[in-house]
DNA sequence: TTGAAAGCGATACCAT
DNA sequence: ATGGTATCGCTTTCAA
């Protein structure tokens, strides 16, 4: 590591030569003088049981002073369930939109009791090795951003205990919830906008960036489908997140003769803008430009970037999903479409 | 939820009943007419242990047949230590640059046999509860980012089993490993380039989102170190992340006789930077901006935007300090600084 | 009001 | 080469 580096100098260094022993209710009930029994009751304030006000002070003061602190997995194993809601990392890069969801949606499920653990481990394309990794956990719930779980990882997961799979995606798997992101209606809106205000030559940016083709390729769909049965083209555009290729991009712009281009969203949108700008081209008047997801950064550009504003379930609506399908899991799977778009037309197109 | 919504017409009613119970060991061995120690030997390839390849077989065969998953947690109560490192979620909203930071990690912790586990619960100001929530599942390692996990959090950790706390903050935390992040020194090198290039009359944005001062007080007090024993001031400038505010700071920015400003970060200045355009200021003729973060972002505006440079600590780095640390938990805390901070000079000071 | 003991699922020692 | 069994930490039923 190319950093300064200092040792602490007060380092009590027998301290830690023979690490203790972590502290389980045993000790507790031995310093208590009890049996662990009434260290679990106490503990866990279990109302069919009466303890005296003593012998609970003396159980919570021995816990305190031993720094006693319970083992999930030993409660959850003889518990049989556990309130661990997992959520394995997303195989894409997530931008603040999506950010901001899980954050809320950690937050709700947070405040109806749940654990929420995100796992490290992603899913590969139909990658029954990932869903095993999660079934492990024996997780109450399983909550997958993206596609990358088949139905055989659902039933795998199903089988393991889970009593909840909800997929975050363009389509749905069988046995599983989903809410379904409806990327092609963002690309839908985008080409109907652009295509309505008279452009014909409409290009799409698709991004070179791995991970993204989940939602790119939707939306390019999207766009197709929207000026299908009229006299429109659609060029698909490859763009690298860097200046270079947007300005490559931007030099051949006039030899492949387009009016306006859906630029997959505001972050790759500004990005073509300025390249294109810095070509010399007008925006909207050689070239109209709108992007997705309705960033801060859109309205600050000059012109306005038009954009496509993307409507996320909420964190608590959700949460409320996950939590009715714990309480009943044999109910038929439900299937959401949760991606409100609409446009914001601004100046740019 | 306001979105349309489907029920699956075909779902086998009767299938779920009485939801099977998941599959243990015994059942496998029951089905592979073995004992449950055989089967144990052969899922984990027990090298010790010679079994005979037809027993494998047949083990292995009845494992895939019934869907068999070990159960981690009943496998961790055993062996008495997991490999999960825990990872509060941060309490700050993350920007690009930290995501791409864990994402990295994960990867590198994820090729050392780790499994990481992103907790929901953050935690608040020296919050011992959230240190306990972590520690119920005994990881192995911690990393806890931001400030909010105080020495007695750490302790608890340990005497729970915690080979290895490590904090990725502005200040260290007794018996943890730290990632010094100094933000202190963002702010002094963004305060002594303003100063360097002529300005006197420095202002400071102060974000006004929650959860940002941990970032933004020591920001600001690099600045002032910077120019401390000169004839410079500075000033503080609160400021929310929406256009209104923006435009209400540039509306009142003459009264603040004000010739600079370092705008927290890379969005903060965008936004300030375009009210103060708007305003009919020149940049950097009327004041110069600085943001912080290097984003893309800021090198396509105009003028281009100057910033601070910010270098993280590679994932692989990290993980390797923290597989150090879990092998060798007695050694003394390890103290890095890990945020090179640099400024890049474009337009806009 | 409290304690003894069974059992959750997987593993590893010690027999056979 | 395989099986019996004690064990990890905790909860809960049943007895006292």
């Amino acid at each position: 590591m190319p950093y300064v580096m200092v040792q602490i100098p007060k380092t009590p260094a027998a301290a830690s030569l023979t690490p203790r022993p972590v502290p389980t209710s045993t000790d507790v009930a031995r310093l208590a003088g009890v049996s662990r029994a009434t260290v679990s009751y106490v503990l866990n304030n279990t109302g069919a049981v009466r303890i005296s006000e003593a012998t609970r002070r003396r159980v919570h003061e021995a816990a305190r002073e031993l720094g006693y602190v319970p083992h999930a997995a030993a409660r959850s194993l003889r518990a049989g369930h556990s309130r661990m809601v997992l959520m394995p990392a997303p195989a894409f890069p997530v931008g603040p939109l999506y950010n901001q969801f899980l954050t809320e949606l950690q937050w709700a499920l947070g405040r109806l009791d749940y654990t929420v653990v995100q796992h490290g481990t992603a899913a590969g394309p139909h990658d029954d090795d990932a869903a095993r990794a999660w079934a492990e956990l024996r997780p109450v719930a399983v909550l997958v951003p993206g596609s990358g779980l088949g139905p055989r990882g659902v039933e795998l997961l199903k089988r393991s205990g889970a009593r909840a799979v909800v997929t975050l995606a363009p389509e749905a798997v069988e046995g599983a919830h989903a809410l379904l992101m409806d990327h092609e209606a963002v690309g839908h809106c985008a080409g109907r906008h652009l295509h309505d205000r008279g452009h014909r030559r409409i290009g799409v940016v698709v991004p070179a960036e791995a991970g993204l083709e989940v939602f790119s390729a939707p939306r390019l769909r999207g766009v197709r489908r929207a000026v299908a049965d009229t006299d429109a083209t659609v060029t698909e555009l490859p763009l690298a997140y860097d200046e270079r290729d947007a300005a490559r991009l931007a030099a051949r712009w006039a030899s492949l003769g387009l009016d306006a281009v859906f630029a997959y969203n505001d972050e790759y949108a500004m990005l073509l803008m300025r390249a294109l700008q810095d070509a010399g081209l007008d925006i909207p008047g050689d070239a109209a430009v709108i992007g997705a997801d309705d960033l801060m950064l859109g309205r600050l550009l000059r012109p306005r970037l038009s954009t496509v504003h993307l409507e996320l379930p909420s964190g608590r609506d959700l949460a409320a999903l996950v939590d009715r399908a714990v309480h009943d899991p044999g109910a038929p799977p439900e299937l959401h479409t949760v991606l409100g778009a609409r446009v914001v037309h601004r100046e740019s197109s």
